[in-house]
DNA sequence: TATTGTTATACTCTATAACTATA
DNA sequence: TATAGTTATAGAGTATAACAATA
């Protein structure tokens, strides 16, 4: 009978993981943490976090919307956006213009400025990106993606 | 030519990602928080966050480790440790015995609570991890793995 | 009444510096 | 000198309640 308990290498080395090593989930938050923090180390020269790109992008798409809408499809609170807004707005990179019928409501637009770093931080993004697509390794990108909306739909 | 300009729908239905739908990323993101979400969800009979029960499965496969060793292999820095850790003990699930030549580490283990709990726990986390399984469709659960460890390598 | 954006606030998670007691 | 655990603290990120202006 081998005496385990009193001879555990103090650091974590060669110590198991009780069986979270073939867990998905596990392994999810790690491989979410790991691209998290390369790009947000990619889009580190244009000072712009995960979510800052997130929005520019969406805004991009569908310039005019409303900041409520911007919230629903990232899923984040109206309440926190106010300060992302702020901060893209003081930088000059969003404007929120007003929408015609509606007092209450801001149109949001990209300014030439917001376009014009958007532009490079997709340059940044897209390499960022072509990296994880090569983690993948066999596995197509498709395939991937589809698993990933069906755990999301969970 | 289309005016999409003050045209827009208020909430986010039919409001495009930008191209974030099909980036491996994003989705990665949603797929793990609604992942925790549901996995804190089945631990909650248990009053156990996902932390806890991933120190609990550590110290059950590797009894008298150190805090240190947990820290090192689940991630989670040393100060931040001291609370669960201290949470765990409070509710008498782990034991902070001593170490036989070294005075300033704990040898870490269950107590017999703490294996009965933990042995419900898992119960319930090895159905949550079937329905995440069941959501990989026809994309073998090894190359998920593989593909993830290679992302969480980046 | 309901909704948009806002303010204030709180809670969780994570991160760092510095201390103690040992080694 | 270095290490294990600790304390204190700070910073993200995320969450809720309540308000003003407007619909």
């Amino acid at each position: 009978m081998i005496d385990a308990g009193e001879r555990v290498a103090p650091t974590g080395e060669g110590v198991s993981l009780g069986g979270l090593e073939t867990t998905v989930g596990f392994l999810l938050r790690l491989a979410q943490v790991a691209v998290f923090k390369d790009l947000l180390a990619a889009l580190k020269p244009f000072d712009l976090r995960v979510t800052d790109l997130s929005v520019l992008l969406v805004i991009e798409a569908t310039p005019g919307l409303h900041q409520r809408a911007i919230g629903d499809v990232l899923r984040i609170q109206r309440p926190n956006l106010v300060t992302i807004i702020d901060q893209l707005e003081a930088r000059r990179l969003v404007r929120r213009g007003p929408v015609a019928d509606d007092r209450r409501a801001y149109a949001l637009r990209l300014t030439s400025e917001g376009e014009a770093l958007l532009r490079e931080a997709k340059v940044a993004h897209a390499e960022h990106g072509r990296k994880v697509l090569d983690a993948l390794g066999d596995l197509e990108p498709e395939r991937m993606l589809a698993a990933l909306e069906r755990i999301a739909a969970l």
